[in-house]
DNA sequence: GAATCAAGTTTATCTGACAATCTGCCAATG
DNA sequence: CATTGGCAGATTGTCAGATAAACTTGATTC
């Protein structure tokens, strides 16, 4: 394989160069960008090719079009993202310890902080237990999974490291498989280790909570499918 | 507030129904889609329609149109997932102070990874020395900070957890402007900090990696300007 | 049988046009 | 004076038609 020629696919580029263009100019959610026909003749190019530029980052929400209005910096919508690429079978090549790891480092990563938010302000441990409490009234896979990703994303929100809650929101995207492979019988084991998280947090033992958040996140490798099998395809 | 009206936008939902039409039909990436011309006279609407539906899906690779080909369903490219969260609501409102915290987490996080690896491949150390021996090198400051941006990457690239090479990538974009502030004074201080890392990771010291890894990055805030200025314009 | 060439298919891009919708201004109204 | 209503301009949404570029396929040639 060499170097995999970049077929220039000309809105690609100007996809590119237009999100390069709203970063440069330190753009934000809501700032207007120079219209369809302006930015066509800054690139060099027809508004119909800039609009498909447009039209690619407008799904996500990254720019939004509106009559009359023009064109505004938006931001990303990840319901969309989660939507879209959900039912996609292929999302199983991401490498599944990879992903593991990455949650690991993240969420135990955040434990420091979230313990030191959790004494100046009770409500933190509240609002984790009672999200857990909801866990244990699920009765179907959907709400189940639903309720286990609120509570790990409660919990990196606590932090108060808002770029985590980003970092986050991408890797569920991935890690829905294998949530949604949880037998019935594992999800008491799952509450229970979130609320002994939580509680060791309350009761300033960051090594415990962190330990038993390894523990907890690591279960998932035991879902993996063995990827030999794969191998012999094709 | 009354409903607020979903605008119906023609080529979103058409972008809707393809991806249905994908779902229904079970296939998979690499199966063929019938023609723009076709899929247009279907839903009753232009090509050019039909076209700009294509195009907001084909950002996330959900399908691929190739001249002379046609569309087929394609994979899911994962780089475009990860390099978009640079537009999540989270990480577009993160303050400074986050934005240090986030990587003292992620970085520090990977110090175990990048041990346990450097006991078997003693080239990851030596690849981590010659950068930072590159950057003593370093003239102006625009060469300088591309070396130290290349030297933090390196490292979490040597965890071999490659979704958080996606995510410290957007976070240097966001960085970026902290190096550039850095005084050329300063720059014998971190060289020197990531010599002592490496060592301290060579020799298993990772907590003492930790906290040299911590120090070296928060350095970053003394540089935060007060933002009590910023509140006044406008 | 393998390589080459030509015709057909399909997307890529452009030009030009009109409809739909929003913004801002200004006059009419009470 | 404040509110309403409407008009003009600006901007995106959608369409039709045409040409270029890239690929597929099958026939031809050696």
């Amino acid at each position: 394989m060499i170097e995999s020629i970049g077929k220039a696919r000309l809105s690609d580029i100007v996809a590119d160069r237009l999100k390069q263009y709203i970063v440069d100019e330190g753009l934000s959610p809501g700032d207007r960008l120079p219209t369809e026909g302006q930015l066509a003749a800054s690139f060099g190019i027809s508004r119909l090719s800039l609009r498909e530029a447009t039209k690619s980052l407008g799904f996500l929400g990254i720019v939004e079009a509106r009559p009359g209005r023009g064109l505004t910096v938006g931001s990303v919508r990840m319901d969309r993202v989660t939507r879209v690429i959900g039912f996609h079978p292929d999302l199983l090549k991401a490498d599944p310890l990879s992903l593991i790891g990455t949650r690991v480092v993240i969420e135990t990563g955040v434990l420091p902080h979230v313990a030191r938010r959790m004494r100046d302000d009770p409500s933190i441990r509240e609002r984790l237990l009672a999200t857990n409490a909801e866990l244990e009234s699920a009765d179907n896979l959907t709400r189940f999974v639903e309720l286990d990703i609120r509570f790990h994303r409660l919990l990196i929100e606590s932090s108060g490291l808002t770029p985590l809650i980003a970092f986050t929101d991408v890797l569920t995207v991935f890690f829905r498989r294998f949530r949604e492979s949880v037998k019935k019988a594992e999800w008491s084991t799952g509450i229970q280790a979130h609320n002994q998280i939580v509680e060791a947090l309350h009761e300033g033992r960051i090594d415990a909570a962190s330990e038993l958040l390894r523990t907890h996140i690591e279960s998932h490798a035991r879902r993996i499918p063995s990827n030999k099998a794969e191998k012999r395809e094709k």
